[in-house]
DNA sequence: ATAAAATTTGCAACATTATAACAGTTGCCA
DNA sequence: TGGCAACTGTTATAATGTTGCAAATTTTAT
């Protein structure tokens, strides 16, 4: 019985947060991109929330805090952190979520719980490998790979009543 | 050298959409699905085209008939036609192709052309087995993949230009 | 230091994709 | 033939995402 991955397990989240945001500050400072204030902030959210965030939610979010924002604002914070690999969309939800592992653009792979909407990404080398296999035997010269599985996290499924579980 | 795959070759298109559709119906009929006008409408001129379709485009096309529709219309029909595995939502694009093997909902595995627009798919046994695999090792119950793979498809490929190819 | 250039943000309007709610219609069958 | 279930039509609205331009800010070059 493997340990439990991270967002199923208890722990201090405003230190997972922290240490999201430090490792993001200095994935910027290495690539001289500019992590300003509005985009810090977008990440800060979206890492403060376990599940995805839409981007109305994040805007929402803002909102709250007193900005004055609008779409563009928030949609171009999140470009500027999908490019950077610091978060990454996921296109089943239409919704976004903070990458542990700020390695440009990498191939995301999700685990999607339907009940709790918790999302666990994976690093799977052998599906990786699979897919660029099969695309090979088709001639087909891969760019993105948008994997996301949905279905039951480990919870959830022993919670069988598939009541949502509060984050 | 692979023979291509059917949406990269030349081949008789209406004779392909027929198929698809006498299939649809036959499958239908074993299900005791009620394959109606209209949904078989929007089923023929999603094959007619090899490049997803938007609901609002074939909403557009309903209308170049003379039929009076609105998108719940579409989007019904569409939800039906999901549901019986006749069609499948692409997620990463907001859009709809058929399926070849209407054997309930599968799961489905994209190759998606990002020059020409054109979409394979795929049964990719091996790239199943490691997501189970994968999603087995997180103790993660599997219900639905989504698995969309962007690139180059072989035609554009080599025309190397980047141009899209028509149709 | 300072002007020019480039990047980022604010803002208003708009485009696209999807759903809700309810009324009418059709086919079935008891 | 009357009632039920499934399907369709219709209107309105929600949710998601983009365009274009102007103002502000930061960087770069002088």
């Amino acid at each position: 019985m493997p340990a439990r991955a991270l967002p199923y397990r208890p722990h201090n989240h405003d230190l997972c947060v922290d240490q999201a945001l430090a490792q993001a500050r200095e994935s910027c400072r290495r690539n001289e991109a500019r992590l300003t204030p509005v985009r810090e902030r977008v990440l800060e959210l979206i890492w403060q929330s376990h599940k995805p965030l839409g981007a109305y939610d994040v805007l929402a979010q803002l909102s709250a805090d007193g900005h004055k924002a609008a779409p563009p604002t928030v949609y171009r914070a999140l470009d500027f952190l999908q490019q950077h690999g610091l978060v990454h969309r996921i296109a089943s939800l239409n919704a976004f979520t903070g990458c542990d592992h700020p390695g440009q653009h990498h191939c995301g792979t999700f685990l999607i719980c339907r009940s709790c909407g918790n999302v666990l990404e994976l690093a799977a080398p052998n599906i990786t490998a699979a897919i660029n296999q099969a695309a090979t035997a088709e001639t087909f010269q891969v760019e993105q790979i948008t994997l996301e599985i949905a279905g039951l996290c480990p919870r959830c499924e022993s919670d069988s009543t598939d009541q949502p579980t509060p984050s």
